[in-house]
DNA sequence: CGGCTATTTGATATAGTATTACATCCGGAC
DNA sequence: GTCCGGATGTAATACTATATCAAATAGCCG
């Protein structure tokens, strides 16, 4: 491939230290992009094995801070912006427009957009599935003539155990 | 009131010269404001009538230059980005969160957050008014035991009069 | 083995978006 | 006239994102 920031044994190790959910969601993802003939290798992986550690929405500098702590060295801003370009294009990543942040998305191979629960309190987010939902709005758009192409759907509020407390 | 960087009467001047489409926003912006104990004026008035003349959505950096211009003089960024706080409170504004740019809402009056339909090729929005999406939604996230406070939905896709050429 | 090439990342700079903190000015109340 | 408070000014800075070109490495092919 090519010149790696951080070798591939190390990311291994790194995924080798996620908890059993984290891991198989790795597992997926890279299942998913072989299926579109990429292959989740090098700083993408990275970046997606450290989304999926955290349960709530990460800045783009957050990552090149914590990529940098791992690397032991600096990290530069577009190295990371084009890895979630990437994941983003896989659809294993959606962007939190909201936030300017980024959470991985829960059902990767879905091709629709995601739709984000966001709390407001502890942050962490979860994800909505509802065919319902795009079709009214697939519906609604094209009775005025508008053809959609992308959907940014977030939701902020409050979530059950944030509530509870 | 307060040390003003644009007299009144220029901001009234510059309301007079919009179309009768945008005088009549503004008026049915003030009526609003009136209804909710605050007076539309000075800078939060400049700002919604510069967006109300743009059917697109406009950055924050953009307002600044062209106020700058009508002023002539500069203008420093809390001065607009404050202006622009008050009219998203007053749901006169919206944020486009997919772009960082503000549009004019088409229902002032409406209590609910926009629907904002983007078209990609010419950059303009309409709005859209659909009651069942947001039961859906609301319906949807409480099964989670989510309790939603604010929505962000932004379509993007292409407008009919883009989409016949 | 040794060079070629494609891909990844580095490095620098800069554009664009938003906020913090404190100073100042003006209009109206008294 | 003086004081007060709200609106704006001013400077600095934090945060988010991209453009551009150079360098390094892995794997391929000979």
């Amino acid at each position: 491939m090519a010149a790696r920031l951080i070798q591939d044994n190390k990311i291994e190790a790194i995924i080798g230290r996620l908890g059993a959910a984290a891991q198989a969601a790795v597992t997926q993802a890279r299942a998913h992009s072989s299926g579109h003939g990429e292959s989740l290798a090098g700083m993408p992986l990275l970046v997606f094995a450290l989304l999926t550690q955290q349960q709530r929405p990460v800045g783009a500098y957050d990552l090149i801070d914590a990529i940098a702590r791992l690397a032991e060295r600096p990290v530069r801003p577009p190295t990371v912006y084009r890895a979630i370009e990437q994941l983003l294009a896989l659809k294993l990543v959606a962007r939190l427009a909201s936030r300017n942040a980024f959470v991985t998305c829960a059902h990767p191979g879905h091709s629709h957009d995601c739709v984000l629960l966001v709390c407001d309190r502890c942050g962490r987010t979860a994800e909505l599935e509802d065919g319902r939902l795009d079709r009214l709005i697939l519906e609604d758009a094209r009775k005025s003539g508008f053809e959609p192409r992308h959907r940014t759907l977030e939701v902020e509020g409050t979530c059950k155990t944030c509530r509870g407390t």
